[in-house]
DNA sequence: GCAGAACCGTACCGTACGGTACTACGCAAG
DNA sequence: CTTGCGTAGTACCGTACGGTACGGTTCTGC
């Protein structure tokens, strides 16, 4: 097959930041994954970006060149948040899990995320599309390498005290638990923002309760 | 499109148990599912099975029907553990819990189940192929209404004090985290059984001392 | 032992889609 | 004005697969 790595003009499948152009098609890309799955077509894609089969190749190289970039696109989307400074006390350590668990639980639990979770799920369980390892690292993995530095201040603040790979994987299950799973096969009962909130709180106090070495 | 029931001669879709011809075909299923994700083909399963497509035509209606079959068989092998019974010391019912939570991880890791919820979620993505929806009673839900009586009779026997609901979406949470998705995702790092059993136990404790009405 | 059903194996059909080739057009540079 | 590049639009090709048809064989009930 093709051995070499996929054509590079300016316009780039990679690194730089995708042109104004380029952006309306991952859009599209974007919007067809939450319509229809994996199931669109790229003749689908080009009909509503208004471009020609031959750009999409000649931009993307195949099929899984679009949707790779449409990922990594999506994923450079989600902002760091920023984290307080020294001197927190546990209320605002608290408050900033908090809001990180809500923030996050919306996110997971959107349309985009859903499509975009279950395109990589699928695309794991076949060849070597790299999509599920793409979103495994855009995924869990930035979210644990985002925590960890919360998780250290609050150590260092005497708030909480952990190993950082336990604190995550905790966190991670009392936040999302099976909000994830039951959204990727479809439940139709997805969490409210109440909800969300609910659990974003009861969250957090269950992780202090747990692993807080105030007392 | 055909309205009417799918055709029930002897050998039957849904209900009643598979024959043992039947169980070699889905058992075919299961493998290349496993295999190959969602790519077979019906020709792939009739080769290996040694049976005509038409045969899979005739008994299962379409591919969805086969899929269906698959998985309604594969959910119907899991098996009700026994809980104990009354006048259960903490000492047993934590064990108790331990040893499912050690079981359904370990389950939800396996080749089999990560096969299957991937082709679940990704089926959940397009049509209506109810598979989403099976997959989800018969995964998370079935757990639920397994659990619950557990949960039940620690109550009663004052050990924990819990509403349901919340009590399964935390022992969900403690228990299962971020393994299944990861799993789904593709990620090499699969837990050992050393992990499994260490995870359970910190899962259940961590469960006991959050609902635990001992003091 | 006979009739009919079920079944295997395979050939076949229609379609859908990934990927390529080709034409026409707009536009910028010389 | 002309030349060349990039792109839209479309026609086209090859293939893979879902689903059907059919001939030949085995099984089953009478």
């Amino acid at each position: 097959m093709n051995e070499q790595a996929p054509i590079n003009l300016d316009h780039s499948t990679a690194e730089d930041a995708p042109s104004a152009r380029e952006q309306e098609v991952l859009s599209v890309v974007l919007d067809l994954m939450v319509e229809e799955g994996d199931g669109f077509s790229m003749a689908s894609v080009a009909r509503r970006a208004a471009c020609s089969k031959e750009t999409l190749y000649r931009w993307y190289g195949d099929r899984d060149g679009l949707l790779t970039a449409t990922v990594q696109w999506q994923a450079s989307k989600v902002v760091m948040p920023k984290l307080d400074d020294a001197n927190l006390s546990l209320e605002t350590f608290s408050e900033t899990l908090k809001a990180f668990a809500s923030s996050w639980l919306t996110v997971l639990t959107g349309d985009v995320s859903i499509a975009l979770n279950r395109l990589a799920v699928s695309h794991a369980g076949n060849n070597k599309s790299s999509l599920g390892r793409i979103v495994l690292e855009n995924g869990p993995y930035a979210m644990r390498t985002r925590l960890l530095p919360i998780f250290l201040k609050g150590q260092k603040a005497g708030l909480i005290e952990v190993r950082g790979d336990e604190a995550f994987r905790l966190f991670f299950g009392l936040v999302i638990a099976d909000a994830q799973i039951r959204a990727l096969l479809g439940d139709e009962k997805k969490p409210s923002q109440q909800d969300i909130k609910q659990f974003a709180q009861s969250a957090v106090e269950q992780f202090l309760t747990l692993c807080g070495s105030k007392n």
